[in-house]
RNA sequence: GGAGAAGUGGCAGAGCGGUUGAAUGCACUGGUCUUGAAAACCAGCGUAGGUGUGAGCCUACCGGGGGUUCGAAUCCCUCCUUCUCCGCCA
């Protein structure tokens, strides 16, 4: 979330901020300075009565100490009004804390000044285009779908008596391809310096807050109510998590993790074409790769990520594009994010497959993570996170764009983790 | 799941109703000393909110929340976590 004092500083801006997001309820900046003077009215009051109280009980023990039982009962009946008094203010305090979280909390964060206008995906800025031939596909060719039935690797409809839809079953040369990617995504970013991490896969409410997943996504999270708990749509939730509540060094910036999760997100809404074969899941598997940063260092960070992401799919040999989101369609607490889309060719679209985020200060004020400067002064750290990368689709690429008459050819890099050259 | 014990600053560890934000030790930072280092000595060393140009001052925080009391780290309730024993189990 925002900082009050940083709304309060630099309105103008947070009013364009959320123009460009097209957000609908631009007074809520005013509601939350108005309850922010309030919280403060309330604070100086109850401050001052508690002062005055802790006096009065030192003077009471001084009595009774001194023996003078009368005087000490005396100024007893004095503290009452007092106590009475900061009841009330303690009340008041409390709500209007609440209230401001609860207002902060409606509020996405600041867009970067690179984000572009724009409402719909129809408008995010393509920041690289595919420039080299696109791929074309023998005669007869076939969207994912049917090529996972055709080779009997990934079956749909055996998930939907398991579960229901959106929740697959590899099998075969498709659960083996799962298991290569997702070793493969592991071992480039810890070559890259990324250290590696097995979460839970299940959190509690403060880490969903921290990341600003609750209550922004509630929706699209799988709630476990018996517990309170929730199943992540992303590693980024825990893993970013594991910084809540921390104060670092500057010395230890930066803070490079990565790790593979399973994700699971409910989807409430999908429907039609777009959610075809694997192209939308409840269920799938995820490499993502986190950092903290240092604000001075965070949008090179940035840049780095990118490069990461693009040595993937370089080696993965697939046609790709990066846009850059537009204020409408950027997440709620992003300050920038660059979308990896690839093409597929048997579909004729493009599909996401990586998202890579500047949060700045926005998931680390929620989460109190802080770093500590040469004059021992604590500063917010940014957040960045990317998936590097997300599977199902990358699958859906691999198998569409590299099928033959032969069968489906696996990318040399890949090779050494499936252990074949090709799927048939 | 059942029965006990415990949760204090970065760590260790006092305090068990009054002036204790918290002794002491270690760690850490700055300084003195030293050719350099170590040792020794001196000083500093939590977080957040409020207030002030500022030094500072005020308030809150001893696992979380609530209560008793003029006053709580200290007493009570509740939740969480950890440890020990028993049971169950991949």
């Amino acid at each position: 979330m925002l900082q009050v004092n940083f709304i309060r500083e630099n309105k103008t801006l947070v009013t364009e901020g959320l123009k460009k997001r097209n957000f609908n309820n631009p007074e809520i900046l005013d509601e939350i300075l108005k309850t922010d003077d309030l919280r403060k009215q309330s604070q100086r009051q109850l401050d001052d009565i508690l002062a005055q109280s802790n006096k009065a009980a030192k003077e009471i023990g001084a009595l009774m100490q001194q023996g003078k039982r009368e005087e000490a009962e005396k100024a007893k009946t004095a503290v009452a009004e007092l106590k009475a008094q900061s009841n009330q203010l303690k009340e008041q305090l409390n709500q209007a804390n609440t209230d401001l979280e609860n207002l902060l909390f409606q509020v996405p964060n600041q867009p970067n000044a690179l984000v572009p206008a724009g409402n719909t995906d129809e408008d995010n800025e393509v920041f690289k285009a595919w420039d080299k031939p696109m791929p074309t596909l023998p005669e007869g060719s076939q969207p994912h779908w049917e090529l996972t039935k055709k080779y009997d690797i990934i079956d749909f409809e055996l998930g939907v008596k398991i579960t229901g839809a959106g929740f697959p079953v590899y099998k075969g040369q498709g659960a083996r391809l799962q298991r290569a990617l997702i070793q493969f995504f592991l071992d480039e970013a810890i070559a890259a310096g990324y250290v590696e991490y097995i979460p839970p896969l299940i959190v509690n409410e403060a880490s969903g807050r921290g990341t600003g997943s609750l209550p922004d996504k509630e929706g699209q999270m799988y709630y476990i109510g018996k517990d309170d708990f929730y199943l992540i749509p992303t590693a980024e939730v825990p893993v970013t998590n594991i910084y809540r509540d921390v104060i670092l060094d500057t010395k230890d910036f930066p803070v490079k993790m990565c790790s593979y999760t399973p994700c699971f997100r409910r989807e409430a809404g999908s429907y039609g074409a777009h959610v075809r074969g694997l192209n939308r899941l409840h269920q799938f598997d995820k490499v993502e790769i986190v950092r903290l940063e240092h604000p001075d260092r965070s949008y090179a960070a940035l840049d780095e990520m990118l490069a990461h992401v693009e040595m993937l799919l370089g080696k993965l040999e697939l046609p790709f594009r990066i846009l850059r989101l537009c204020g409408g369609d950027l997440s709620f607490a992003s300050a920038l994010t660059y979308d990896f889309e690839i093409y597929s060719a048997a579909q004729e679209r493009w599909l996401e497959v990586s998202s890579v985020s500047n949060f700045e200060t926005f998931q680390s004020n929620r989460m109190k993570c802080r770093y500590k400067d040469e004059n021992r002064k604590n500063h917010l750290v940014h957040t960045l996170n990317g998936s590097a990368l997300a599977l199902p689709r990358i699958v859906a690429g691999l198998l569409e764009n590299h099928q033959t008459p032969e069968g489906i050819v696996i990318p040399k890099a890949l090779r050494p983790y499936t252990g074949f050259d090709m799927i048939k």
